[in-house]
DNA sequence: GACAGATTAGGGCGACCGTCCTAATAATTT
DNA sequence: AAATTATTAGGACGGTCGCCCTAATCTGTC
């Protein structure tokens, strides 16, 4: 099953080429050049350009899937768990000032196109948002757990907007100090007394 | 002077069409049919698409110091004047979630193609992020300034981009709320005892 | 070594893109 | 009324796009 590693070859690289150019940008032509392949070759492995897109964003579900599971693995406790998450920004810190983050910009991307698998690209928010919730449910926030989730997503969110409009790294350091913050003073008024 | 008029239609109409559609899919032959002029006078009054981006931004730009200037009428206090930015999320919120922070989404846009004109677009951020920088000196947070109207622009990014995957109107209020009271606690810690 | 299926190469299709040119028309000036 | 300028219409250009087709080549089986 040579086709198999091929295939897989194409979703990698119109994975980069997505989110470094954009879905639209990049074409069967650029795709093509980066796995070494004829363009009628593309053809055989995916018909459309919308089929390679579901097998991206599928790629990158299982990506962060996988993700998820490691940090559940290196960290026991939750309150770790979620540093883990805020620290995406330090540690892809580089290509989200050169691209933004991976997620938001397909969503957007998508929206503007009134794209039919917008609602797939969602998911891997909703991926990062039901994980979020459930450490904050093990951190006893209980109901409040859905709205910490969506809070932390809107603020890296929002700081890879504007680290990849200014390109400024400290700012980036301080608003993750800040998040570190946030997220202490979301358990404090938890304890006893 | 028809010229200016027709110029001045199509400024509007890309700027309505680059938001919606975005700058890359939004055509020449798009513009000229909303402005009902052919492609061929379309050249007359611009050489390139650059050219219409740039008059674009310079149109965007107007219009937000025009916005500016009428919070700062409206408003006598600085306070007050910060929570009318706040309040665009909700006063826009239709047209957020279905396209996004029309701010927010070009510089995106033109950081992925990698655009001559990003330095321009991100000077709208600009134009927000020193404005809000002037309000919250004028409150006394003095060398914070510049980090608090940073970490505001941030949260309203977040929010926009959140609000458009997810088409969650009461979370933008919830976060709008979020952003009310943090706006207080800022302030609060400033008064003597 | 002949055969069958899997994989690849290459090119052609119509459509649209940004750009450019020229001729016709409208508006203004003389 | 003529001349000049400002504005418009329409089409042609080379290029790229996603998509599709067919012929060649490779791979493994009998």
């Amino acid at each position: 099953m040579k086709a198999d590693e091929t295939r897989r070859k194409i979703v990698v690289a119109a994975d980069k080429l997505f989110y470094e150019q954009g879905f639209e940008r990049a074409s069967f032509a650029d795709i093509a050049r980066v796995v070494e392949i004829s363009r009628g070759n593309f053809y055989y492995h995916f018909k459309t350009k919308d089929a390679v897109l579901a097998a991206v964003i599928e790629h990158r579900l299982d990506e962060r899937k996988a993700m998820l599971r490691r940090w559940e693995q290196e960290e026991d406790k939750p309150a770790n768990r979620v540093k883990s998450f805020i620290n995406i920004l330090i540690s892809n810190q580089t290509k989200i000032m050169a691209f933004g983050c991976p997620v938001g910009t397909l969503c957007t991307e998508l929206a503007k196109l009134d794209h039919a698998l917008k609602p797939e690209a969602a998911g891997l928010f909703t991926l990062f948002a039901e994980w979020l919730e459930r450490q904050f449910v093990e951190l006893g926030c209980g109901g409040q757990a859905p709205d910490l989730a969506m809070h932390l997503l809107m603020r890296s969110q929002g700081v890879a907007s504007l680290a990849n409009t200014f390109q400024d790294a400290e700012f980036v350091r301080r608003e993750v100090e800040a998040m570190y913050q946030w997220l202490d003073n979301q358990l404090s008024p938890m304890r006893p007394i």
